[in-house]
DNA sequence: ATTCATGTTTACAACGTTGCAATTCTTGTG
DNA sequence: CACAAGAATTGCAACGTTGTAAACATGAAT
């Protein structure tokens, strides 16, 4: 009939069409929708159930624009492949914890660590997401000093350095090193030998030194088979079969990729080494694809999925405010052993 | 000093902002940076110049809201697994053909099929994206029928049987099954096996028909191994096994599914099959992993990384209006002999 | 000088939401 | 029955943007 009516028969359903329905007035409405404690009981009733009745959802741009709010988390997804399937695994875990609140996921992925910073600047300016989530986290990493700085929300998959505290959720590197050679020492290793990749991360000190550590204390002789950072799969095979063939081997391997994993698998068998009898081989699991591929090999387990719920859950806790000291957890590696 | 100048001395920079620095209006900046042919070139030009040396970014709660346009490109992303790999290449192709406009990109995990036509329902009613990307597309796909009912912009990794032509882009799988087995035809074999899983999607459909004849047009016996759908990697990898010990077993393998190769593999060198010997398998790669881990087998690659540009570049187009039937097309495979 | 066309800039409203200040409605009390 | 006090509701402005209609300026033609 008049222009309000026009507006409403037209699509989408906003508070001022549950306005209209109810008789109430738009501020009325919103206020209600918004948990008013201060309205008539009898009110907040009507506009609950127009609302259902309606299927209305709040806007995001509207909300966004007046509140600031954009109901958006950002996973800033790093390149390494080094864990098999760590991407879909950790989105989907990341979906599974939103699933059923306001928020979005959206996804950043980055191709050059070093451009991180410039990812992290740009949601940091442009308010473009309310918290973020980083992965492959490093002791100083420059990405978690700015949205300090910036008192952003944020949750890293990995530790820092950082004196001040900040939320984090970690795998517990140091159990899986503690646990991996007391397992070889146990299956009566004498040498053991770290295989690991990536030494920017935090994760790389924190296996390394547990690793040494717990050697020490086994009264193994422990080496870590540095150099391998950016190798392809192919020269880490080739360093596999070295390896098979090297005099005075290890006979114990712990290696903390799943991609490193299968090349030097690949190489150690070409080279005619048999697994489980003369080498020992413990590596770290976050896919499903390497017990299936090596149903006798022992592995500990990261539970990705898991982790992006956990990951997830502590963000938004950071954006409603919650203390942060209280926003820091640890998973522990769950052995899968064969035998 | 009034009001205006305080709006702007506390933080973002808005339209507003460059409005005061060049003492023009509101409207003239903004009609200016979208690059109104009615304005004098001065002002252009001096418009221009602010919104650099100011970094002026357009708010996107703002543009959304006054036109509906929500710079976000929806990824819904299958829990399929068949694929290794497949998700992270995807982003990273979505996120290399993103970079440099104004498009974000937002994935929602799915965890179960059945789900996914309420996931499109919910981007539909709530315009929560210019449009989207679906994966593992089937012959009559309801997300499909749904958006095209809708007039909403979208595009399909995968083909459909529908009348009306839509926007995807595909692999060619025909001509991968044709590919593969010429190839072992090629080789000598006489009886080959297509090894293929979820029956759901288009995809299977293709490849299995082309399968059948191109190995009717080379003499060859075909079959296809049926209800491996829903296997697990560990019954795949038994699948494997009896299958080395059987009699009259194929002479030939095409396998459609990284995952199931990896398993089948498993389970017939375990059978104690040399494969490229006795026993041909082509398998279908999109990871690297597998050649890591297989370096003699043959292998037909898609590139999902190239497929997400693709797909992408596809979606903006759509988005922009462009006439569908310009936004087909189909990858074509690439065969990785190796010997 | 007035009018007209043309070139250039601007005011205003609207998108959907929220928070504050202000208004209206109910009561109970004197 | 007037009136304060409290309960309940509402108007208004603002967030940043854009499209339309209108205003203004300039110079040429009358």
């Amino acid at each position: 009939m008049n222009q309000k009516t026009t507006a409403s028969a037209k699509g989408r359903v906003t508070l001022r069409t549950i306005a209209e329905v109810t008789g109430l007035s738009l501020s009325t409405v919103s206020l209600s929708l918004r948990g008013g404690t201060t309205l008539k009981q009898e009110t907040r009733d009507k506009v609950a159930e127009a609302a259902l009745a309606l299927g209305y959802v709040p806007d995001r741009a509207g909300v966004r624009l007046r509140t600031g709010k954009t109901n958006v988390v950002a996973l800033v997804l790093d390149g390494a492949e080094d864990s098999i399937d760590f991407a879909r695994q950790m989105i989907q875990g990341i979906g599974a914890a939103i699933k059923g609140t306001r928020y979005h996921l959206t996804v950043i992925p980055e191709f050059e660590r070093n451009q991180s910073a410039e990812t992290i600047r740009y949601i940091l300016d442009n308010r473009t997401a309310d918290g973020v989530i980083i992965t492959h986290t490093e002791p100083r990493d420059a990405r978690v000093q700015m949205m300090m700085d910036a008192d952003f929300p944020f949750v890293s998959h990995g530790r820092t350095e950082f004196y001040t505290p900040h939320p984090y959720h970690d795998f517990h590197s140091e159990d899986f090193a503690t646990m991996a050679v007391e397992r070889l020492a146990g299956k009566g290793c004498k040498s053991v030998m770290l295989v690991i990749g990536d030494d920017s991360t935090t994760n790389y000190h924190n296996i390394v030194t547990a690793f040494m550590k717990a050697a020490a204390r086994a009264g193994l002789d422990g080496t870590v088979l540095e150099g391998t950072k950016g190798l392809t799969p192919a020269e880490m095979r080739k360093l596999g079969l070295d390896l098979a063939t090297r005099d005075g081997r290890p006979d114990g391997i712990i290696s903390d990729s799943e991609m490193r994993t299968i090349a030097l698998v690949g190489g150690l068998q070409e080279g005619g080494v048999v697994l489980g009898r003369e080498l020992q081989l413990i590596y770290k699991q976050t896919s499903g694809i390497l017990p299936t591929l090596f149903p006798a090999l022992d592995s500990i387990r990261e539970d990705v999925f898991a982790a992006g719920g956990e990951l997830t859950r502590l963000l938004l806790r950071r954006i409603e405010g919650e203390a942060i000291t209280d926003l820091q957890s640890l998973a522990e590696p769950q052995p899968m052993w064969r035998s």
